[in-house]
DNA sequence: ATAGGGTTAG
């Protein structure tokens, strides 16, 4: 990366570096430092050891057993020392139990530095700043560990302003490393990036966690280029990575992803220590090289990782489905809850991830019978993906009902499921949600409009349209993107509304770029309007020149008015440029199985029932008066042979190789990467009718629901 | 293993 191209690399990542390295090789064993136990000299030794039995057992039921079978040995101790009462107090404020906490506390005959400080950082992780502050005021005796308490446990509450007017309160005789680790973490928590970098500027010694702090914090608020900078920075003040550290460059380096760099790190890993033993490295390592598309050195290292968690092997599920290896993510799923891992939130995310990506619905509903078996349906990330899932897959009411049942919704939850309906054409029901979200005072993005332009877009609801596009832009909600206006170009165009689409790219504050002038184009197209569409398409062949759909659309123009010197000479043009249409083809998912169909495809094993399939399908059309509409079939030819061209397109195929597969009544899913031609587009809405069933066919632009000889779309695509 | 500051998967 830049970053690292103005340092040499023999100097810095090479040699020193790995000379600390190898002379830190015990880094990772020497936490085991031991405490002194001078402080209990006022105790006699035969006390202490009472005491010591009394916590040995007191961890023993609140490891095994329940808090309150703790608390009910504790009550059988005759004046407990006030430590224990501290361990109670945690255990307390830990399982979110603070009244109970609180009341204890009361209870302490002499309450030590200590147990106060424990009674703050309790009241804090609950969530009560209004106690903790007022038992920080009230204390005899405030240690600088009670000032960081507070100042840490606000700033992770949000509350920066206080936490900073405390921070410098503190003498600053007491303010130690601490201490200023404490205020840069909570400014990189809370966003405040430039504030954390001054306050690291301007201490007066770091140590290493005030470096890993400031890797992390960088590294999180989306610089990572700038964290690394800041590890070399480290290695070069001479200042040795812990384990943590490292685990922060590499993610740094994944983000990036720079690999050179993550490989050095994953050196000084081996040197410094074992780091198979390290869980953090570990997982680390594992996505480090997954965002490096290096799987096979992902998967060496989580071999050889000693800890294989959860997160582990999330991390190798999540890098197969990162690296399009959505088969083999299934696997891993698989094969991790074989051996005894129980996945959690993020191990369903990634898994159903994968299952969208293969369009896999019958693996998606498995996936999801083992969510809703662990009571993880409602939460964000899980409920989000399966809305995804079902949406991706053809099932929008099954992703709006999967939706409903998410707990807390952020504005990813209500974009995720108004950008689904829309893109099924169910534009009402994405503008009933988006008002529902209003209701619920979820502030939208932009995302949020381009999910409504989309539905607007789809249903033809022209108005809808300018209201939104109108009321987003001056009411400065979001800031207008090129993708908006791209959006708006389209729901204009298709509504015919051309000249305004077009006065609208002309007077976008940013310059139009292809894929606006490719939105007008589209709708050129659909109406007919060869005039701007000449002007659309030249300012596309001069931006993107091997742009294959702009020559596509406009060859389809001039083919649809006859005009084959045009037609001729922009195939030429392609030629010349090199451009090459993407062959349309379309496939389906059948128990795992995923048929592919070209046009005219005759390979399939199936081939000679498909095609009679196809002949009775014709037969049948022909009965129903169907005439094919020949203006979508774009070669200069004879017109039964055009006819018997769109007849094997390749959507037609795969409906008719369904048709053979599955069972009577069942709903048909095809995907194409292309968008579905016109007369495909009549045919299967008559198709629908003829052999009673729902075909779902999923385009390049959007979901086509074909029931009782209509399409979802209202024939606007 | 009675109290304060850093890390991994989505």
């Amino acid at each position: 990366m830049l970053i690292f191209s103005s340092v040499s690399k023999s100097n810095f990542y090479t040699t020193p570096f790995l000379c600390i390295a190898v002379q830190n090789s015990r880094l990772f064993s020497f936490t085991i430092a031991t405490n002194g136990s001078a402080s209990t000299s006022s105790i006699s030794t035969n006390s202490f050891n009472i005491i010591k039995s009394h916590k040995h057992i007191l961890f023993h039921y609140l490891n095994n057993q329940t808090l309150n079978q703790a608390r009910a040995f504790f009550d059988q101790i005759p004046s407990p020392h006030v430590s224990l009462y501290t361990i109670m107090l945690h255990a307390y404020a830990d399982n979110h139990r603070l009244c109970e906490a609180i009341d204890l506390f009361r209870q302490i005959p002499f309450k030590d530095v200590v147990s106060w400080n424990t009674m703050i950082k309790g009241c804090l992780h609950c969530g009560d700043i209004i106690t903790a502050r007022k038992l920080f005021n009230e204390m005899p005796h405030r240690t600088v560990v009670s000032w960081t308490t507070l100042v840490d446990g606000l700033l992770r509450l949000g509350v920066v302003e206080e936490a900073e007017a405390l921070f410098w309160a503190m003498d600053p005789v007491d303010r130690d490393v601490a201490a200023w680790n404490a205020m840069i973490h909570g400014y990189c928590g809370n966003g405040r990036i430039d504030d954390a970098l001054r306050l690291f500027h301007l201490m007066p010694s770091k140590d290493v966690i005030s470096w890993s702090c400031m890797i992390a914090g960088l590294d999180h608020n989306g610089d990572s280029g700038q964290a690394l900078v800041v590890f070399r920075d480290m290695v070069a003040s001479g200042v040795w990575p812990s384990s943590v550290g490292l685990v922060c460059g590499l993610s740094a380096a994944a983000k990036i992803p720079a690999l050179r760099v993550g490989i050095q790190i994953h050196c000084s890993a081996i040197k410094l220590g074992d780091w198979r033993f390290d869980e953090f490295i570990s997982a680390s390592l594992v996505t480090f090289y997954s965002s490096c598309k290096q799987m096979e050195a992902a998967c060496l290292v989580f071999g050889e990782a000693v800890c294989k968690n959860v997160v582990a092997w999330t991390a190798l599920l999540t890098g197969y489905g990162f690296n399009d290896k959505h088969l083999e993510a299934l696997e891993v799923f698989k094969k991790m809850m074989r051996v005894g891992v129980i996945p959690n939130e993020s191990s369903f995310t990634s898994a159903l991830n994968s299952c969208c990506g293969l369009e896999d619905l019958e693996r998606g509903k498995v996936i999801h019978a083992k969510v809703v078996k662990m009571g993880l349906e409602s939460g964000g990330y899980v409920g989000g993906s399966l809305v995804v899932m079902y949406s991706k897959c053809g099932y929008v009411s099954d992703a709006v009902s999967v939706f409903k049942g998410i707990n807390e919704k952020s504005v990813v939850s209500w974009n995720t499921v108004i950008v689904g309906c829309a893109q099924h054409g169910y534009g009402m029901w994405a503008l009933a949600l988006f008002n529902q979200m209003l209701r619920e005072r979820v502030d939208p993005d932009g995302i949020t409009l381009t999910g409504l332009l989309s539905a607007c877009s789809r249903s033809g609801m022209l108005q809808k349209a300018r209201c939104f596009f109108r009321y987003f832009g001056q009411e400065r909600l979001v800031t207008l993107t090129i993708e908006h206006y791209a959006s708006m170009v389209d729901v204009l165009g298709r509504c015919g509304e051309l000249e305004e689409a077009e006065a609208l790219v002309m007077s976008m504050p940013m310059k139009a770029n292809s894929m606006v002038w490719l939105a007008l184009l589209s709708a050129c197209r659909k109406h007919s309007n060869l005039d701007v569409a000449e002007r659309a398409a030249n300012q596309i062949f001069e931006m993107e020149p091997d742009c294959s759909a702009a020559y596509v659309l406009l060859s389809n123009l001039y083919a649809s008015s006859s005009r084959w010197a045009e037609v001729a000479s922009i195939r030429k043009k392609m030629k010349h440029n090199g451009v090459v249409k993407q062959p349309g083809s379309s496939w389906l998912t059948l128990k795992g199985q995923k048929h592919n169909f070209l046009s005219a495809d005759r390979s399939h094993p199936l081939n000679e029932k498909i095609y009679q399939k196809l002949e009775w399908i014709g037969v049948k059309l022909k009965e129903l008066g169907y005439v094919p509409d020949q203006q979508y079939a774009l070669h200069d030819v004879e017109t039964e042979q055009k006819e018997e061209m769109l007849s094997y397109h390749s959507e037609r195929l795969a409906i008719a190789f369904g048709l053979l597969s599955t069972v009577k009544g069942s709903t048909i899913t095809v995907m194409k990467n292309l968008r579905v031609c016109g007369d495909c587009h009549s045919a299967i809405k008559l198709i629908a009718n003829i052999v009673d069933r729902e075909i779902v066919v999923r385009d390049s632009s959007r979901f086509h629901h074909f029931k009782n000889g209509k399409c979802s779309c209202g024939d606007y695509w």
